[in-house]
DNA sequence: AAACCGCGCAACCGCGATCTG
DNA sequence: ACAGATCGCGGTTGCGCGGTT
């Protein structure tokens, strides 16, 4: 009864993706979408589990993808939502396009969180650790730029986004709009910091007021037969952080070599533009 | 110069939800 | 209706890199 087993595991290539893998993946999936993820690696010449290509391209080769250290806003748009969602890394990642949920997930674990503890701010609970150790005024911008290390200094960080934490932390707050719905038991009982009318940056209060279209839309599935090679070359330069600027995937940049040249395999490039609409 | 340490990120694992036959 | 496959999510791990001692 029923389906074929996912993979059978034997034979199954693990460990970090070589560019010649990403390079079928990626034309595969330019070529015919992915309809059904179990059968992607057989169809796409890779011995790899349908999980593990499923994963590799939602975290790394979809081409909507931002690169790079999240801004001010977005993060402190995480931190917000996370008040609101609890680790629900899928929804967070839904209002923040071009960011994925481990991507986003990676940042909280890495560098939120211990941000918020250095604020003596419960990265939980988002209240205060202990009230009289919360002294916003003094921990604030001291304790913002300490976790800096590995290229951290360079972020710009203001210190205004993280006063904008305190004060919404400490002050309570009414319900937000979702926390009818909101069972996380660690966010849902203290989820009340988010009163957008708080957020002095308009495009985080817009952020949060706006039922965006998430950013798991998939435009390069919906390929056009008017796009060509030119238009797919736009969109790469439009997109400043795209995987392939590292130099790990230069072959993107000779798609043509390997048919992805063809008209049918080029992505909509107002589909992309829409799904980065927000300008972080 | 070498060893050690901590950080950041990519990838894996396990589980629950959903779908399919 | 049920069993099993598939998907998607969140937690965790392992490795490479850069900084420090």
């Amino acid at each position: 009864m029923g389906r074929q087993p996912c993979c059978d595991k034997l034979g199954v290539k693990r460990g970090p993706w070589t560019a010649e893998e990403d390079k079928k993946l990626m034309s595969f999936i330019l070529t015919n979408g992915h309809c059904c993820w179990r059968a992607v690696p057989k169809l796409a010449g890779l011995l790899r589990c349908g999980k593990s290509c499923r994963l590799r391209w939602t975290n790394y080769l979809r081409p909507d993808l931002k690169r790079g250290l999240l801004t001010d806003a977005e993060e402190q748009l995480v931190i917000d939502l996370h008040a609101k969602l609890g680790n629900r890394w899928s929804k967070i990642a839904a209002k923040l396009p071009g960011r994925t949920d481990n991507e986003i997930k990676n940042h909280w674990n890495t560098h939120i969180k211990k941000k918020l503890i250095k604020m003596g701010i419960d990265p939980v609970t988002h209240e205060p650790l202990d009230r009289k150790q919360a002294s916003p005024t003094t921990t604030s911008q001291s304790t913002v730029t300490a976790d800096s290390k590995s290229g951290e200094a360079t972020r710009q960080r203001s210190p205004q986004p993280d006063d904008v934490v305190v004060r919404d932390m400490s002050a309570g707050g009414n319900s937000p709009p979702e926390s009818s719905t909101n069972t996380a038991s660690t966010a849902g009982g203290s989820s009340s910091s988010s009163s957008s009318h708080h957020y002095q940056d308009p495009l985080v209060k817009w952020l949060l007021e706006e039922d965006l279209p998430t950013g798991a839309d998939e435009p390069w599935l919906n390929f056009t037969a008017g796009n060509d090679a030119d238009e797919f070359s736009s969109i790469a330069a439009a997109a400043p952080s795209l995987p392939w600027d590292a130099g790990v995937t230069d072959w993107l940049l000779d798609y043509q070599d390997f048919g992805m040249g063809d008209s049918s395999l080029l992505v909509d490039a107002s589909m992309v533009n829409n799904s980065n609409g927000s300008n972080f």
